[in-house]
DNA sequence: AATCCGACAGTCC
DNA sequence: GGACTGTCGGATT
């Protein structure tokens, strides 16, 4: 949704005031279903009955009424019974001069005259899923001033297409200068308006002289000499070298670009947040990345949750032990200047801004504790910009990222003068922050940020990420160049690089440490054995993580991701396991984020236990057309019956558990002359060769075969199927036996022809505390794949009859289960449904499985996996022993 | 020859 | 619109 087009329209419904037709428009305005709309408009879905005018569902409840008392209205409509019963998030009154509106959950109100609703877009928009909560005053200013100089960015490229990387990054540093204009003429450090009303009145309204105009301003701003310069130059304050020393050319502007700045202008960019403005700004001009706004930019709430552990929480104890004592204060504030806060991965400077920000907080603390309220005293800040070291890929990021830091200490510079009365001078700019354009796979850290032994290092931020498979060719050959071509590295997330190179810098520095924001896949499944056996072969430990939580910022669309935080480093002096609730100490964390056992678990072909051997299931590769659902296949056998014997049952994880008949056609070779003679079957056929000839080399390569799918295993008796994915609540994963014409798709695993006893083993408590350790996840979700859940799970050897013992619990389970033919396995497996039966025949088998193990039960889940996590050791010692 | 992954993707209410 | 829960192609091993 755009916020500008949204005031517009509402502007527009308010100065024609139509009563026929406002709250209809007004809510498709808001983005609501329109087909929805038609019907209410119709009448068909309005609740109203006489009541009021409109009563729709969860959404609204309105009125007009030309002479009405507009409180009494909503009071007495919200005490009526059916509208109660609707729950109407909002309740809306007009007498067609003023708008009453309530907000049902928040109990905010607004009284508006009509005619100022435009003002006021903000108040309904719970509408449109946007909650104020989310949506804070200062960040739709944001969004407003993001998206307009998204707007002008298009205009200025449209006529100064930059051609070279030099007149690329010209652009950039001019936008960043015009948003310090703007930004400088709203906060006092140039006088109120100064810059928009000098173009309003000394440029020509056509925009032909505005680049003479700039070019000749940003010049004057860099030098200190006032002198033999007209008054409207000389009344600007001198600014400094960092932000306008190098001259840069201006684009051209014309009648539309020169409106669009005087609008900019208008905006109030006091309100304006350099925080996140930056990565708003940095989306809006990257066109691929417009319609989701600064998506990928980090809520200060996750940046919290890094620089909290990283460092602000040992300054804030220091500070607290320190209390009134001169001396400690003094050599704490000593320490304040001696951080360096390095983001190797910045952006339009985040975490940098916030990492500020918090130290200078603490700087005005503790000046208060040793001055008090002094006024006569001449305090200035020490903390300089010059502490902040940053390496960004994209240009205009490293831009805004420069840019607003100096933004942030002018605030900072503002709050240090609330509070005692003066502050040293923002103008002229002092140095900047160090920003690098580079690529951070690449350039050595060193480099950027030198380290010293009497510094302390902070390295942090939220770097990348990429999986395997879609990183692109540049960036694969980053990754081999930071991991050194090391064996089996190719699978890494792109951000493991960051991993890297941080642990190398930490492993070096006694003084410095780093955290990231991570995807939580680094610590899951596959990666694990990628990447932490390099990471603590350098000497580097977990010195605290943040267990997975979703991905969220205030962004309309929301990364689909799970996020961890964790932290490197050298000799740490505490180690702290963070999740939502809270934090606890603990002694050693290891590569899955778990206290304990230092462990790391890498795939294995073959079981370590000789259980049988489990694969994968049948990937089709075809396009859906060798799949069919089953009015497909009934259609197909009402026409040609004879084709029943080429129809085979299929199951994927997803229609095995939740019990929706699947099918496949399912041809030996030397069926297909018979098969191809029914043209359905020749024509789903071809559509299979067609999709493959047109897929990747894999796809290509099975085109001669395309009757058939990519694999084609199948069971002579019977077979257990495992779903490759399965949901993290259930208490066990659902497994099944399937006979021989069923055929398993890839989604899920298959052991084929096993002996009962071990559908018993997958199924049972152990196994599933052992997955839960050691499996890569889908979200938070189980993913269970055979190299590293099931050939790696220790069982012990068995006797014949304990393998009785179990295939008699196993029956006991299936028996179970089929006491409810109507409910699907995932009914079944809920937590909340299991029926008491089934559970009952689990825990049977639980035990009967875990008495192989020992015959003392286990007390609880960690002690589950503790022996589990010694019997896998001790199996891989007894390994590698043999190979040598 | 077989795998394990996805700044995810489809479905349901 | 968000709660819920697992597809499918394929470069890599």
């Amino acid at each position: 949704m755009n916020i500008e087009q949204l005031e517009e329209i509402i502007r527009e419904l308010t100065d024609g005031f139509d009563a026929e037709n406002f709250i209809y428009d007004l809510l498709l305005a808001y983005e609501l279903p329109k087909a929805s709309i038609t019907r209410l408009r119709k009448g068909t879905s309005n609740l109203g009955k006489g009541d009021c005018d409109l009563l729709w569902k969860n959404r609204v409840c309105y009125a007009h009424h030309d002479s009405a008392d507009l409180h009494g209205l909503v009071d007495q409509l919200k005490s009526n019974s059916r509208v109660k019963s609707a729950k109407p998030r909002f309740v809306v009154v007009t007498d067609g001069e003023t708008l009453l509106a309530s907000d049902t959950k928040t109990d905010d109100s607004l009284e508006t005259p009509l005619s100022d609703l435009a003002k006021h877009f903000d108040f309904f928009l719970p509408w449109a899923g946007m909650e104020k909560s989310q949506l804070r005053s200062e960040s739709v200013a944001d969004i407003r001033a993001a998206e307009k100089m998204g707007r002008l960015y298009d205009l200025i490229l449209e006529s100064n297409p930059p051609k070279t990387d030099t007149e690329r990054h010209s652009l950039n540093i001019f936008l960043a200068r015009l948003l310090f204009c703007f930004f400088a003429e709203d906060t006092r450090i140039f006088a109120e308006d100064q810059f928009t009303k000098a173009i309003d009145s000394h440029t020509a309204p056509d925009g032909s002289d505005l680049q003479q105009y700039l070019t000749r301003l940003f010049k004057v701003l860099a030098v200190e000499d006032r002198r033999d310069l007209p008054k409207y130059l000389a009344d600007f304050p001198y600014v400094n070298g960092g932000l306008f020393c190098d001259e840069h050319p201006v684009p051209k502007f014309d009648v539309q670009s020169r409106k669009i700045i005087l609008d900019c202008g208008s905006l109030n960019w006091r309100d304006i947040n350099p925080d996140i403005f930056g990565s708003m700004i940095q989306a809006v001009v990257h066109s691929s990345e417009r319609g989701n706004l600064g998506i990928h930019y980090t809520s200060v709430l996750n940046i919290m949750k890094v620089i909290e552990p990283l460092f602000l929480e040992s300054l804030r104890a220091e500070l607290d032990k320190a209390g009134s004592n001169r001396k400690k204060l003094e050599s704490l504030l000593e320490r304040l200047y001696r951080i360096r806060v390095f983001d190797p991965a910045c952006g339009s400077g985040n975490f940098l801004i916030i990492a500020y920000k918090e130290l200078s907080k603490l700087e005005i603390e503790i000046f208060q504790r040793i001055y008090g309220d002094q006024q006569s005293f001449q305090f200035e800040s020490k903390i300089q910009l010059t502490q902040f070291y940053g390496i960004e890929i994209d240009g205009f990021a490293a831009e805004t990222a420069k840019l607003s830091l100096w933004l942030a200490e002018h605030q900072m510079n503002l709050a240090f003068e609330s509070v005692f009365g003066s502050a040293r001078p923002t103008l002229p700019l002092h140095d900047g922050g160090h920003v690098a354009h580079e690529n951070a796979t690449r350039i050595d850290w060193e480099e950027v940020c030198p380290s010293d032994s009497e510094n302390e290092v902070y390295i942090l931020g939220n770097p990348p990420y990429l999986g395997g498979k879609s990183q692109s060719a540049e960036q694969k050959s980053d990754m081999d160049l930071v991991f050194e071509n090391a064996k089996n590295c190719g699978q890494l997330d792109y951000i493991a690089s960051w991993f890297m190179k941080a642990a190398r810098y930490v492993s070096e520095n006694a003084n410095a440490r780093s955290a990231f924001v991570t995807t939580s896949s680094i610590c899951q499944g596959s990666q694990v054995p990628q990447l932490w056996p390099l990471v603590f072969r350098l000497g580097v430990q977990i010195h605290f993580a943040h267990k997975p939580f979703k991905w969220s910022n205030n962004a309309k669309g929301n990364a689909q991701i799970t996020c961890s935080i964790i932290g490197l480093a050298n000799q740490p002096d505490a180690v702290v396991i963070y999740d939502d609730h809270g934090k606890r100490n603990v002694r050693f964390i290891n590569a899955y984020l778990a206290p304990g056992v230092d462990v790391i678990v890498a795939p294995t072909a073959k079981s370590l236990s000789a259980l049988p051997t489990m694969i994968t299931g049948n990937n089709p590769y075809d396009g859906k057309n060798l799949l069919l659902t089953s009015p497909e296949r009934e259609s197909l056998l009402a026409k040609h019956p004879e084709m029943e014997k080429w129809i085979r049952p299929t199951f994927g994880s997803s229609n095995f558990l939740s019990g929706i008949d699947r099918w496949c056609i399912w041809l030996e070779d030397e069926d297909v002359e018979a098969a191809m003679k029914i043209p359905e079957i020749a024509k789903r056929i071809d559509k299979t060769r067609q999709f493959r000839a047109s897929g990747g080399e894999v796809a290509r390569g099975l085109v001669s075969r395309s009757h058939q799918f990519r694999y084609t295993h199948t069971a002579k008796s019977n077979s257990i199927i495992v779903p490759a994915v399965s949901s993290e609540k259930r208490e066990y994963i659902p497994i099944g036996f399937l006979d021989n014409r069923a055929i398993i798709l890839h989604s899920a695993m298959a052991i084929y022809d096993p002996p009962p006893w071990v559908f018993g083993v997958v199924s049972s408590r152990l196994h599933v505390t052992w997955v839960r350790t050691v499996a890569g996840r889908l979200k938070t979700d189980l993913r269970y794949a055979s190299a590293l859940c099931y050939n790696t799970f220790p069982f012990p050897d068995l006797a014949e009859s304990q393998k009785q013992e179990i295939e008699s619990c196993v029956f006991g389970v299936i028996d179970s289960r089929e006491e409810h033919p109507e409910k699907t396995l995932s009914d079944l497996y809920a937590p909340s449904k299991m029926p008491g039966s089934l559970r009952e025949m689990h825990q049977r088998l639980d035990e009967t499985v875990e008495r192989c193990y020992r015959s003392k039960p286990f007390k609880d889940d960690d002690e589950r996996i503790e022996v589990l996590l010694q019997r896998y050791s001790e199996l891989i010692i007894r390994g590698s022993k043999a190979d040598a």
